[in-house]
DNA sequence: CAGTGGATGCTCT
DNA sequence: GAGCATCCACTGT
């Protein structure tokens, strides 16, 4: 998958992302839940302007926003266009598939459901840290494989936000076992 | 199950 | 000094 792909809107790359295969180092899975961001939306750390942090995202599309969240985690996000807009869609989820017996080594965890279930766990899985940020999607450690055919995609509010809450620009895969939380009642 | 609170570090006011 | 794009353990049903 070319960086190109993301050289676009991100709810519309959003939704295109679900089924994606998305394998770090050899490591990962199906993506089936993701978040998107953009700078005119409070809920974005792209809203107040370019910061040391946030570099990435107001870089080219196609590349890595990893930031660290509550002092404790590493999340991921794909930056999206057109063009250097600040935009980004946060890897919510993986179906793990690939390199599980890895995943399950570096959560100290073994049931499968809770191995990328959340940005943060997700991270931890597929060994993702800072060093990552900036870094091209097109080429290794990063992996991604379009689907063979799309996937049915559900929406939602996005999770963990007190400010533009109602934005519906959260995407699962539908029925999927594996998202962070369940999509019931919008 | 649902709800609560602590850990923990960095960014921005 | 406040506030997080989180996770886990613990409580009480």
């Amino acid at each position: 998958m070319d960086r190109s792909f993301f050289d676009r809107k991100v709810n519309e790359v959003a939704p295109e992302l679900i089924g994606v295969e998305l394998l770090v180092n050899g490591v990962g899975g199906e993506i089936v839940e993701v978040e998107a961001y953009s700078p005119e939306e409070p809920g974005s750390h792209s809203f107040r302007g370019r910061t040391a942090r946030n570099a990435s995202m107001f870089g080219p599309p196609g590349h890595a926003y990893v930031y660290r969240s509550y002092g404790i985690h590493w999340c991921l996000n794909f930056v999206c266009g057109p063009g250097e807009v600040a935009s980004g869609i946060l890897i919510r989820a993986l179906e793990p598939a690939s390199g599980v017996d890895e995943m399950r080594a570096r959560r100290g965890l073994d049931d499968v459901r809770l191995l990328c279930a959340g940005p943060g766990r997700l991270c931890e899985a597929l060994g993702v840290t800072g060093v990552y940020d900036g870094l091209p999607l097109d080429e290794p450690p990063f992996s991604l494989r379009a689907p063979s055919e799309p996937h049915a995609v559900v929406v939602g509010p996005r999770i963990g936000l007190s400010k533009a809450i109602d934005l519906p620009w959260r995407y699962g895969r539908a029925g999927s076992l594996f998202v962070s939380r369940s999509f019931n009642a919008a």
